[in-house]
DNA sequence: GGGCTACATGTTAGCGCTATCATTATTTGA
DNA sequence: TCAAATAATGATAGCGCTAACATGTAGCCC
């Protein structure tokens, strides 16, 4: 039962057949007869065979990874995505290889670099801010590639995502249709996703003529729990007539939340909070917060399905798919 | 600049050397001329070679890949763990495949095999407890394995963690020292690590004779903040009298405090509450929350350098490394 | 029955790399 | 001075698998 050491041809000896019969039993069972199938599937038994990726990959030019290029694999947002993936490959013969491009663009270029090397699959890479020349490796892999989270004007390849400044945007005209009036922004690093979210923020102040470009307070750091506490608390001391924030994410919301818990702040009398992602933590918070849900784990799913279909062949799936998002509105902005 | 199709050949032909002596070049430098060192380096910039991995392998043997088996990537103790041997992979020629097991055994067993057979640099999993049959598996692999999270009696081979009975000790003999005097532990499902938890629970109570074996509240379910309302919930119907909890981990400790919230019940003068993992929630809530600290990101850490150093050969690595825990006393059992 | 198609299986070569065993140049010691 | 050790490089084979082509066998039609 040591399967570290057999080899198809051993399988092909036991069964009695050639190697390339058992590759074709293992890889395309339906072009070799029942009985020879059988046959092989026993000695495969018998013998504990199990394929050498290596071999196979150097052999067909084609491998069974999928490679994921995240920014960060604490931020919480990245494990609901990441269970997507993993759970949806389950029922495919892909392998996920996971690459943390730590939020640097340059980081990133060089993983999908040594990604295409190894002929993957397909891909799946967070947001659509690729620089030129890591779109420059991308366009000319020959491999499916899925871009998630957002979706823009023209993706690589295939997308899945949604509009993250709709999302903001329609976040914001909630608070101002609760009756906030002078609504603040939490963010923690600037990237580009963050940036359209404040953008939507923007333009959702400007229909109601209450956009103030003095509203944002933002900062180098990572996002954390913490930094919402000491956003919130830098923007009431800079601008104390703030009644409500939108933060950029959920725990930036959380960490606000006790901020205004620690100073006696009455939300959502006093101060509304709005958060982003519709993480478990703001589903059960007292008081509860609202926050747009996005389809994390959906997106995560759905990457892999289009890159099945798309290695599939049969009826190809849209490049881009929108996936929406839901305001989930909660005691933490339930003014009246 | 293509690379996908650039191979040893052509870089031994690009620098005039043949193609093994570029693999040394690659491999072990020490035993090449500088001269011819450096011709190897500008060849292969200018190409814009990389390896083929699957390739190396094939030809070696021996892959860089280390796979890496844990119970949930959802959970937020193994984000952390993940970040710790992501980061620490960094730096060396390593690899990781992350494979989750869904705390099944068999799906363990199941995943422990196909690693095996794809002759990993090493393995890391989480926990104690494998099967028989998994057991068997590593044992016969000719790769450093290390087992994480926790640390027992006898190593598959190397183990780093600390000793979950004695944390949950610890963490319950604060709660007593604090003044509380019947004490519930709150836990999700109930697997061999909880049940060692609950082990050090019970000690620390029956050293004060205050254990009563109707203070347990367990279910089936995956933990969750919600879940730890539930319990919290469930236990004081069944036993009004509790006056402190432990929690199996943060998320039911932090669900259980909104549920005290909800309530309207005292945190820390009615109820007293302790977490387990310290995460970074439990710093920032108000109140914030009493904790066991777990090293989880030094363990992740010392997982992937424990493997590194026994591939190295010299001096090798205590086989069980033992990283400890703090009790992290903050407000939420601050009684007096 | 010759010639055709369709299907099932086999033969051979080679994917890109490294292990192993040469081979050649260079240094060392008495 | 020459054998022997040492260092640097090369030639060859083969890791385990699959692509591409080759062969065999059965069924079918006119």
């Amino acid at each position: 039962m040591r399967n570290s050491k057999v080899t198809l041809a051993d399988v092909a000896a036991e069964a009695e057949v050639s190697t390339i019969t058992v590759s074709r039993a293992l890889n395309r069972p339906e072009i070799v007869s029942e009985q020879v199938r059988k046959r092989v599937r026993d000695a495969v038994g018998r013998l504990g065979y199990v394929p050498n990726q290596a071999a196979r990959l150097l052999a067909s030019g084609r491998s069974n990874v999928i490679g994921v290029v995240i920014p960060s694999i604490s931020n919480n947002v990245f494990t609901d995505v990441l269970r997507g993936i993993y759970e949806a490959v389950e029922a495919t013969p892909f392998e996920i290889q996971l690459a943390n491009a730590r939020y640097k663009p340059e980081r990133e270029e060089s993983l999908l670099r040594i990604f295409a090397a190894q002929r993957p699959a397909g891909l799946i890479v967070a947001g659509i801010d690729q620089t030129e020349a890591a779109r420059g490796i991308l366009d000319t892999l020959d491999a499916p590639v899925v871009q998630i989270m957002e979706i823009g004007a023209d993706p690589v390849d295939m997308a899945i995502g949604f509009s993250q400044g709709d999302a903001a945007a329609a976040a914001t005209a909630h608070l101002i249709a609760q009756g906030y009036r002078r609504p603040g922004f939490l963010g923690a690093r600037l990237d580009p996703r963050t940036r359209r979210r404040f953008e939507g923020f923007r333009r959702a102040c400007e229909a109601k003529g209450l956009f103030d470009p003095d509203c944002m307070e933002t900062t180098e750091q990572a996002s954390s729990i913490q930094l919402g506490g000491e956003l919130l608390a830098a923007l009431l001391t800079r601008r104390p007539e703030t009644d409500a924030v939108f933060c950029n994410n959920d725990d930036i919301a959380i960490g606000a939340l006790f901020e205004a818990h620690r100073r006696g702040i009455a939300v959502p009398e006093r101060l509304g909070i709005c958060g982003f992602n519709d993480l478990e933590i703001v589903r059960h918070s007292v008081p509860a917060v609202t926050s747009v849900a996005t389809p994390l784990y959906e997106m995560g799913r759905g990457a892999v399905e289009l890159i099945a279909a798309r290695l599939k062949g049969e009826d190809q799936p849209e490049p881009v798919r929108d996936m929406g998002f839901r305001l989930m509105a909660r005691d933490s902005t339930q003014r009246r």
